[in-house]
DNA sequence: ATTTAGCACTCACCAACATCGAGTGCTAAC
DNA sequence: GTTAGCACTCGATGTTGGTGAGTGCTAAAT
């Protein structure tokens, strides 16, 4: 489809916009990339790739800018590796070596690190519980009032939360739904609980339904990721050092976007299911965004995943992001192994 | 000290920079505020005014500004007060009306409102525990490397964490040692942790070291309220519309210190502690600050307390983020009642 | 048939300059 | 003690012309 001047100076111009924030002339590319050209064919070039929707002009005498295609494109098929610096390199080693007991604060940490050598806003979302992972769920009652439940997956990892009833009376009745509910449990999906299969939980542990009802939302919560409480956004501070955000107004949209965790949640996880293990979604495609994300999942063992998520302006550093997505990922990758594992080693 | 009629005037001129944000002018003050004085006598007890310390000339030919002296004058005798539009107490008591079950979800949404009545960035730290009001601690092993601690207060409010150890085998050490912290823990002061302390329990309970650290550092924490978790801010973002933070760059400093979990603590409950009810710290007093910190205790029942606070800029609204918070304050008590009082029923 | 040099043209950006007006301090009259 | 009047200050706003980076086009060079 374009032949391969056209492909080197769409590059050229993206790497550079990428760079300055600055529209870029033909003169510019002439110096900075020895493409043995002259600036007067670049310009035709330019011209051609603006025709074909790759560029864009704001005004008459000024350079081009890349469109939303253009960085289409060149995400797709242009963008060259990123290496970390042996800097970057050492403060992933760094947090590396920390010693983590738990996936809520690796989950953190990664947030914090990726933002950091960044500079964007980082985003995590803790993991969810694959439904056939799931060890076992206890229920504690603690006090009159208050259910502790408790689910452990294969990996050893635990999520929990306290349910606050009326009254609590029937502690055998607990009992009996915590059996029945372990018992049932094999290959539970969030879809699959029904009223149906409640009924039945219920007639077999004999127990009130608001208890029941109570621990089936926490387990659908736990198995589709839905708590607000997974979520950690950082560096959201950091988009007012980019200049296409100097503009308060914008700069507001921006921070109300990231700080609003339900639509981020949203956002992220759509992001995120659409594609493999990597992607890239280029500002502006959801209407109201203004802005590129670009996720990546990661796993913990068979029985968790959770996705992780930087968002910035359109005019990212795609390259760099994306190395950094991948050296994070693969951290907490290790860093859950090394969680799991110590239990292994053990039993 | 200060005469009556220069207090009117400062007050006119504080009350009118809090709305406009421009330094104020004699003939300003002349017509908004009929004190039946001339622009003239007015510039007279400006000039002494600015004398004295209570306000201050951006430069020679604008009008006048509050002094952080000035300012204190205001809110310490000048501040009139200010009730809340039928609009806003519209939204306090829809909050009223909605159920919560717990702590957590009442003290998010206080911040939420907060932040949404005032369009300041409010921050709510959830309660500490008064160490002669828990009622027990429980000690639940639910995997071979977790324990979870359980805290239940006199009122019924439960907070928990998750304890990660190497290896778990000892179970009848564990309850030994819930024994023994339940049996101890009379009076327990979070100064009183001492290894002397540890020593002791670890010798009556008979389990090793780790474990016994581990759930004195949890209950520390929940004497303390030293908690990151427990730290709602709301509505960062509102800065922006304020034209003092126009500039990218202040407001990328104030966004950074309200994000810093660990600093906004030390800064609430500095501010808090030091004063009774309501406590209103105005900007600089810190060296790095350039906003103002409102803070007012809540209480529930008599194990708990914390703190909610509102940050702005120093040209705040004092009045109304006094009220604001009153009501909220209230708010939180009163929803907190029927929280606790519900179990009292039963039981 | 490309590529390139050359040139006229466009347009954002900036500095210099003038203008405006809100606000002051001071003096003199009330 | 209060006020009217006036000269003065100084930031904000608007205008103007120059500058330079960049373009598109044409004609010469390869």
């Amino acid at each position: 489809m374009l032949d391969n001047r056209k492909k080197q100076i769409l590059q050229a111009i993206v790497d550079n916009y990428i760079d300055t924030a600055e529209p870029v002339g033909s003169r510019t590319i002439e110096k900075k990339y020895q493409l043995g050209l002259s600036s007067a064919t670049i310009r035709n070039e330019m011209a051609d790739l603006e025709e074909l929707g790759y560029l864009m002009q704001p005004h008459t005498s000024a350079g081009r800018v890349p469109s939303l295609t253009g960085y289409q494109l060149y995400v797709d098929e242009l963008m060259t590796q990123y290496s970390l610096t042996l800097e970057e390199i050492g403060v992933l080693k760094s947090v590396m070596e920390e010693k983590f007991d738990y996936l809520e604060k690796i989950i953190s940490k990664a947030s914090g690190i990726m933002s950091d050598l960044t500079n964007y806003t980082s985003v995590v979302m803790g993991p969810k519980i694959k439904k056939d992972s799931i060890k076992n769920i206890r229920l504690i009652p603690v006090d009159s009032q208050i259910i502790l439940a408790v689910i452990v997956t294969n990996e050893g990892i635990i999520k929990d939360k306290k349910i606050r009833l009326r009254h609590i009376s029937d502690f055998e009745g607990i009992e009996r739904l915590e059996k029945a509910i372990n018992s049932h449990l094999a290959g539970i999906e969030s879809t699959e609980i029904t009223m149906d299969r409640v009924v039945r939980l219920v007639n077999e542990a004999k127990v009130s339904d608001d208890i029941t009802i109570a621990v089936l939302e926490f387990i659908k919560e736990c198995i589709t990721s839905q708590s607000k409480d997974d979520l950690y956004v950082n560096g959201s501070a950091n988009i007012l050092a980019f200049p296409e955000y100097s503009d308060v107004s914008k700069a507001k949209d921006f921070l109300n976007f990231v700080g609003d965790k339900e639509n981020m949640m949203l956002a992220i996880s759509q992001s995120a299911s659409e594609a493999g293990d990597i992607s890239i979604k280029i500002g502006g495609q959801d209407g109201n965004a203004d802005y590129s994300i670009i996720t990546s999942k990661y796993k913990i063992g068979d029985s968790m995943e959770g996705v992780i998520g930087l968002i910035g302006p359109v005019r990212m550093d795609y390259k760099k992001a994306v190395s950094v997505m991948k050296s994070v990922t693969d951290m907490i990758n290790n860093k859950m192994l090394e969680i799991t594992k110590k239990e292994d080693g053990h039993e």
